[in-house]
RNA sequence: GCGGAAGUGGCGGAAUUGGUAGACGCGCUGGAUUUAGGUUCCAGUAUCUUCGGAUGUGAGAGUUCAAGUCUCUCCUUCCGCACCA
């Protein structure tokens, strides 16, 4: 056995042994328990970063600690190949996206493979192969023949320079980011799904996701956004034309001074044609971003229509305005406004002098106070100047003023969600086409089964501007029966591709239908998935809907797609800068500062190692190109080894928190390991003993303990809680007081025996090159990941004695080792037979003691 | 704006059910080994201190014998918001 650690030379030999032996490949089994551990794919952007090597270090540790529970572990690796970047970066480079993405994917699955990650690699998918989208079209066909998907006008970012149709990630500050021009609203004909038949069940099931993050299930229920209202039709005072208005505060109906509408209503449209400023205002509306936090942030702006609506239950008339913040997609485009008790709409009623008016007032004996002067009152109360419904609470109020409306036909209860329906129409080209026709007269058929899949070609030229397949009119010309249709030209929404990949993992190459029933049902539902937080509600929930589309197509059999989760948190890094002459920032690469630190290990100088001027550090933030603070796994991988990198990964921070890059922790993870093989050297050339329980010292029983508790601490720590870098933690704690203990007496060899056999299996997840080499140097026959995990001898954790804490008045006084069977009036006799004790309570009186047995002691004294 | 999360030594973090705050690692200080640098090993390392102790988990209040942990108010930072993936 080498006396140096050298994993230079261990990776690349463990990971050809690995190859050679197809370890990693699994098959269903019946006879064996099924573990599906899933970490959501990557985009092939070139190069792997940081972030990924967290993720799929947690996705491969896990995987490995189940197979060493004897479970048929799948855990597959794919690529999330569509997308916008490839575009861009095809302009940019004079290529065509399908070469770039193919030469990043295989880049890449190489930096995987030297990660020494335990990927089924006859499974891999891409989701840019035909073979792939192939399925999601023909998916996409039956859910339009089912009445589940429909066309419908929807707004855009308009770009009328480069006459394109731009993303949010496109519109910086209002303008486009090539032409610079004022970006536009603008109303194309796009395709959606109807996620909102199944919003219900998506909010429902969240409740049996036992073992998803209570964060992201809220996420999730909010996002969702179930709310029990009523639907209120107002007449227009001039035409009798009726409109909808939906509210979840009926009880404040008698409030209501105002209507609002967006600017895209059918009233505001009206109301530009004969209105001057109404005109100039619908459009200035349309010169504003889709995204829904810029509409939030955006000062509350209106303009009258000259139109007023009737009130239903007061005749009263109330101006209808037209307002930047309703929104045309969500309810009916129309608000009731109550100034009075919606903050919003009394700011809005406050800047344009409209009334306000107060019809709740707090409910009596509580502390709240309405005071409209300053702002509105929202508390739920009790109505006042509501007529008929002085007096009444909330829920009467509601029920009252509903069943009122519904008498009158003006109004109807309604459960409403936030969640829209969900538009998968993209303008661009490097997506999967949607399989939809068009004819000439207008009318739309979906592709049939023969022409799918519709393939994207790959061999094109980009413009810049146009997606190839929209200039090239030859592409999108078929017949149908003799007669000329035209192929759909926008592209899916790339989670479409995402929302189902992790079913096809289970039959990659299934070519007679989407899934391979046997195999789809033996390993779905996904035991774990692991991925960014950052798609805590749009992925995980359109992953979830489509688990339950092709559960009602009779594809899977389960409700839910993944059983377990787990959200992992940012990669992190210095940020150092320099101001350039005109103030700007320059951003400079960690690896490039250096510095100087003062004896309590504060640093007090950063200076740029090429030419010794001083830099400003800027605290951390995540890694990325813009802060010039990435770090390359790379270049970490080949001075250290990849088991320096994933255990560094796994110690520093628990999975779920943000985790910061540190050079010196990197050092600190690879010190350890170099410890742990010594200590296999030296244990290793003390020779084998036989363990002989009844032949131990009280030391040798005291430390064999002590590794069982570890082992106990790092089984209950991997599987349960997932905080691995406690289970690292507790292995090093163990390897200290190990490495301290004689290796003398035939005991201590046989407990250092022990103990090495249970580090190495216990560490194989997490450093599996290491623990490969080390556990044949030890002289087992095959892998270590076919062997099993240690179990914890339950007498070996018995104590004869316990240490309690001795507390006067909360404050530790004493510590006694007591026998572990001690009653409490023997430890109180032994407490105050403590000097340090009798000192705080000398001349005071014993209240009482609290013994809280095995552990602690409180005198309470005064 | 709405929604979510997090604030503990010089730093990353630990404390799992309300019961010894700071495990483990980094950094730093001192020492040993070394021609030197690095490596490795040993010891120390929350703050203040009259050396008895006192204080201390973002700020302020509360519950309790006992609060990092529970309750309320506030502050700060980070993440998501439907066409980035």
């Amino acid at each position: 056995m080498q006396e140096q650690y050298n994993p230079q030379e261990i990776e690349p030999k463990v990971q050809s042994y690995w190859e050679e032996n197809k370890t990693f490949k699994v098959v269903e089994d019946e006879n064996k328990e099924k573990y599906y551990c899933l970490s959501m794919f990557p985009y092939p952007s070139g190069r792997l970063h940081m972030g990924h090597v967290r993720n799929y270090t947690i996705g491969d540790v896990v995987s490995r600690f189940q197979r060493l529970q004897g479970k048929n572990v799948m855990q597959p690796m794919g690529w999330d190949a569509f997308g916008l970047p490839a575009e861009n970066a095809a302009i940019k480079n004079n290529t065509a996206p399908a070469k770039w993405t193919y030469e990043n994917i295989d880049y890449m699955r190489n930096q995987l493979k030297q990660l020494g990650f335990g990927y089924d690699w006859d499974r891999e998918i891409a989701t840019c192969h035909p073979e792939y989208y192939k399925w999601e079209q023909w998916f996409f066909t039956k859910l339009y023949e089912k009445g589940l998907v429909y066309k419908k006008m929807s707004t855009v970012n308009w770009d009328p320079v480069d006459q394109t149709v731009l993303a949010n990630e496109q519109v910086i500050d209002g303008r486009g980011w090539r032409s610079g021009a004022l970006v536009e609203q603008k109303e194309i004909p796009q395709w959606f799904i109807k996620i909102t038949d199944y919003a219900q069940e998506l909010l429902d099931d969240l409740d049996k996701l036992d073992h998803w993050p209570e964060q992201v299930k809220t996420m999730q229920r909010n996002w969702i956004g179930r709310s029990e209202g009523l639907e209120i039709d107002f007449k227009r005072a001039d035409n009798g034309e009726s409109f909808t208005v939906y509210t979840t505060r009926p009880d404040t109906f008698m409030g209501v001074t105002y209507v609002a509408v967006a600017a895209g209503h059918p009233i505001a449209l009206e109301a530009a044609q004969n209105n001057s400023a109404a005109a100039a205002f619908v459009e200035e509306c349309k010169n504003t971003k889709v995204a829904e936090a810029d509409l939030a942030t955006m000062d509350k702006k209106g303009v009258a229509t000259g139109f007023t609506a009737i009130h239903p239950l007061t005749g009263q008339e109330v101006p209808i305005w037209i307002a930047n913040f309703v929104l045309m997609d969500y309810g009916s485009g129309a608000v009731m406004a109550v100034p009075g008790h919606d903050q919003r709409d009394y700011e809005f009623a406050s800047a344009y002098g409209l009334e306000i008016k107060q019809v709740i007032a707090p409910v009596e004996g509580t502390e709240e106070v309405a005071d409209l002067d300053s702002a509105a009152f929202t508390e739920k109360g009790v109505l006042i100047n509501s007529g008929e419904f002085d007096g009444l609470e909330f829920k009467a109020a509601f029920d009252a003023i509903a069943d009122k409306l519904e008498g009158i036909g003006a109004g109807k209860r309604t459960v409403n969600f936030r969640l829209r329906d969900w538009g998968v129409s993209r303008q661009r080209y490097w997506g999967s086409p949607i399989p939809m026709l068009n004819k000439e007269d207008g009318s739309e058929l979906a592709a049939t089964a023969d022409m799918l899949p519709v393939r994207l070609p790959e061999d094109v030229v980009m413009d810049g501007v146009t997606s190839p397949i929209k200039a090239d009119p030859e592409w999108a010309k078929a017949t149908v029966n003799g007669e000329t249709v035209f192929h759909e030209t926008d592209t899916f929404d790339t989670f479409m591709e995402s929302s189902w990949y992790y079913a096809r993992y289970c039959s990659p190459r299934y070519d007679e239908g989407m899934l391979e029933p046997g195999a789809a049902n033996y390993w779905l539902p996904v035991n774990q998935y692991i991925g960014g937080i950052e798609h805590a509600i749009l992925h995980l929930l359109y992953a979830r809907f489509f688990h339950k589309l092709l559960r009602d197509f009779g594809l899977v059999n389960s409700d839910e797609p993944f059983e377990r989760l787990l959200c992992q948190g940012m990669v992190l890094a210095d940020t150092y800068y320099r101001k350039d002459e005109k103030g700007g920032d320059i951003w400079i690469s960690p690896l490039d500062v250096e510095t100087e630190k003062d004896d309590k290990g504060r640093i007090t100088k950063a200076w740029h190692k090429d030419d010794g001027e001083p830099v400003f550090s800027a605290g951390m933030s995540k890694m990325s190109k813009s802060k010039n603070n990435g770090i390359d796994p790379q270049t970490v991988i080949k001075q250290y080894g990849a088991d320096t990198v994933r255990l560094f990964m796994m110690f520093t921070a628990p999975p779920e928190q943000t985790l910061e890059w540190s050079d010196s922790g990197v050092e600190g993870a690879q010190r350890f390991l170099r410890r742990i093989w010594k200590y296999a050297v030296d244990v290793k050339n003390a020779g084998s003993a036989e363990l002989d329980l009844a032949a131990l010292s009280s030391n040798q029983k005291a430390l064999r303990r002590e590794v069982h508790k570890a082992i106990a601490k790092v089984t209950d720590d991997v599987e349960r809680r997932q905080t691995f870098n406690t289970a690292i933690a507790a292995v090093m704690e163990l390897s200290n007081k190990l490495s301290k203990a004689p290796l003398d007496e035939a005991q201590d060899i046989a407990i250092a025996n022990e103990a090495l056999n249970a580090m190495v299996v216990m560490l194989a997840p997490i450093t599996p090159h290491m623990c490969h080499e080390l556990w044949s140097q030890l002289g087992h026959e095959g892998d270590v990941l076919d062997a099993s995990w240690p179990t914890v001898d339950q007498n070996a954790l018995v104590e004869d004695e316990k240490l309690i804490v001795v507390q006067v008045n909360g404050k530790l006084r004493a510590k006694l080792t007591v026998a572990a069977d001690a009653t409490k009036e023997q430890v109180e006799a032994l407490a105050f037979g403590e000097e340090n004790v009798t000192k705080f309570t000398d001349g005071k009186t014993i209240r009482k003691v609290i013994y809280v047995p095995g552990k602690l002691l409180n005198v309470v004294a005064n």
